[in-house]
RNA sequence: CGGGGCGUGGCGCAGCCUGGUAGCGCGCCUGUUUUGGGUACAGGAGGUCGUGGGUUCGAGUCCCGCCGCCCCGACCA
């Protein structure tokens, strides 16, 4: 729809984009500019002018910041510390953690989970059903209200998930549930540290199924197992399900989700099986419906050799052929395990069975840490000018340069481009230098730039470059359009 | 929770040892300049020196308490 708005006469500046004008009533708003899109009720995602943005970028690195993804994090304007691992998430960061959220929630909705959003802040009185108020020690939080009553910040919701059900769920006819849901967790770490990647405050999606019996849980466990392949998938991570440890109800139940970065906190040994595994095609059977396939799946997820230093097993790792053996460091992202009757037995929850008589239902759990993947996606993409965002959930899929402000060419192809892109490119319209825009683009990692400056845009072009590469070429105002999608 | 370190303008730091009324770089504001990878010059704004107490004629500096933050380890999504 904007094609014909670059020919001929239609560079000419507009005269509005002063961000005061933002305020006026939508059929003012960048009157001048030529063919805007038609108003929506999103006006301000239209709106990311860094000259009036909120994006506080940092040429030097807080001292507190050590490792790579919590210093570019603070450099780039994503996020600030408000006290020790606790974080206010600025526009740029939010909408990374708003992408990761959409991909979570998009995966979950696919597998059939069902989302729900529990209280942050929860009574004691569930915990002190299961046991786990008096064992869970000072990493929980605990407060009180004006009755005196004792409250605490949840660090997670098996309890409370398991009481809503017990409340609604009476029979085996309602099952296999699925319920999961995207909430903020409080830990009280002992010594948080890198940032959003070990906060105490930190976003989580943590999901939970109910099934009458083990074979229904080890199915929901793997249509799990399966959304998280897919789900880390689509953020551009290479992950990997590494057995992790099953505490007393034993079984290859737990899994913890790696995702491979140079920086990463352990060391992991895996099978080359792992690095050419595509989930989202859909060619290698990978349905959440048919058991069979997942059965497939779930035997390929756990055939070959994946482990962390801890779980190392030096035997079986001679028997992988060498060719095949990869090592590297790693996050972990997910978690997942199945643990049985623990709560639904602890706190009295059942459902009437086929035969009449009442089961305990077998429940499992998945977690992601959302907030924690945005650190994590930045230690897996970084080189020493900045972030490099996966496509997927980069704040903004471009940056508009302009490298002279106040040139009526300039300025009117780059309003031109910027109302095009509709929300979602940042604008750099400062008047800084040259430098300093292509530091700050870099810095922030936006997967195109798109560079407006005097010579080409007299010539009718732009230049394009491509983030990760460092790729650049001369195009027309409408191709690199086209290539940005 | 054990061990270590640090709190001085928005960010990075010096000054503390050897007390004398706060300084540098970046950023910010104004002007000129520059104009494709963090420009140069000039002028300017901005600081309860984390906090409470003590010593002293005088404390950013010395002493004691407290708070905060970071690093290593143990622990953890």
């Amino acid at each position: 729809m904007c094609t014909a708005q670059f020919s001929g006469v239609t560079y000419a500046a507009p005269a509005v984009p002063s961000n005061r004008l933002d305020h006026q009533p939508r059929s003012d708003y960048r009157a001048n500019a030529i063919r805007t899109p038609a108003p929506t009720l999103e006006r301000n995602s239209n709106t990311m002018r860094l000259s009036h943005g909120f994006v506080p970028t940092l040429k030097e690195t807080p001292s507190e910041a050590q490792i790579a993804s919590h210093r570019l994090m603070l450099r780039a304007g994503l996020v600030r510390q408000t006290s020790a691992g606790i974080y206010a998430w600025l526009p740029l960061g939010l909408r990374v953690l708003r992408n990761i959220e959409r991909i979570v929630r998009e995966e979950q909705d696919i597998a059939g989970a069902q989302e729900i959003l529990m209280p942050t802040i929860q009574p004691a009185e569930l915990w002190r059903e299961s046991g786990r108020y008096d064992d869970y020690g000072k990493e929980m939080l605990r407060i009180r209200d004006r009755h005196d009553r004792d409250m605490l910040y949840g660090p997670t919701n098996e309890e409370m998930v398991t009481d809503l059900f017990r409340q609604a769920v009476k029979s085996y006819r309602e099952l296999p549930q699925i319920l999961y849901h995207i909430q903020w967790k409080f830990r009280d770490e002992v010594r948080p540290r890198f940032g959003v990647m070990r906060g105490r405050e930190f976003l989580m999606k943590d999901g939970y199924s109910f099934d009458l019996d083990q074979a229904g849980a080890v199915l929901s466990y793997r249509k799990m197992m399966l959304a998280y392949m897919r789900t880390f998938q689509r953020m551009g991570l290479k992950a990997i399900p590494m057995e992790a440890d099953t505490g007393p109800i034993g079984g290859d139940l737990s899994h913890e989700f790696i995702i491979l970065a140079p920086t990463g906190e352990s060391q992991v040994y895996f099978d080359a099986a792992f690095e050419e595994m595509d989930y989202l095609s859909g060619a290698g059977g990978s349905s959440h419906e048919k058991p069979e396939d997942l059965d497939r799946f779930f035997k390929q997820m756990t055939t070959h050799y994946a482990a962390t230093d801890e779980k190392h097993d030096a035997a079986r790792w001679e028997q992988v052929a060498p060719t095949r053996r990869r090592e590297g460091r790693g996050i972990e992202v997910g978690h997942i395990f199945y643990f049985g009757t623990r709560y639904t037995k602890a706190m009295n929850t059942t459902v009437t069975g086929p035969d009449g008589k009442l089961v305990h239902p077998e429940m499992g759990s998945y977690g992601i840490g959302v907030s924690r993947l945005v650190g994590a996606v930045i230690e897996a993409g970084h080189d020493d000018a900045g972030i490099i965002w996966p496509d997927s959930i980069a704040p903004y899929k471009a940056a508009i340069i302009n490298l002279k402000i106040g040139d009526a060419t300039c300025d009117g192809l780059c309003e031109t481009l910027y109302a095009a892109l509709n929300g979602n490119a940042v604008y750099d319209d400062r008047s800084d230098r040259a430098g300093a825009k292509f530091a700050d683009a870099d810095l922030m990692g936006h997967p195109w730039q798109v560079i407006v400056g005097p010579r080409g845009a007299a010539a009718g072009k732009v230049e394009l470059k491509r983030r990760a590469t460092g790729e650049r070429s001369e195009v027309t105002p409408e191709e690199a359009l086209a290539r940005i999608g």
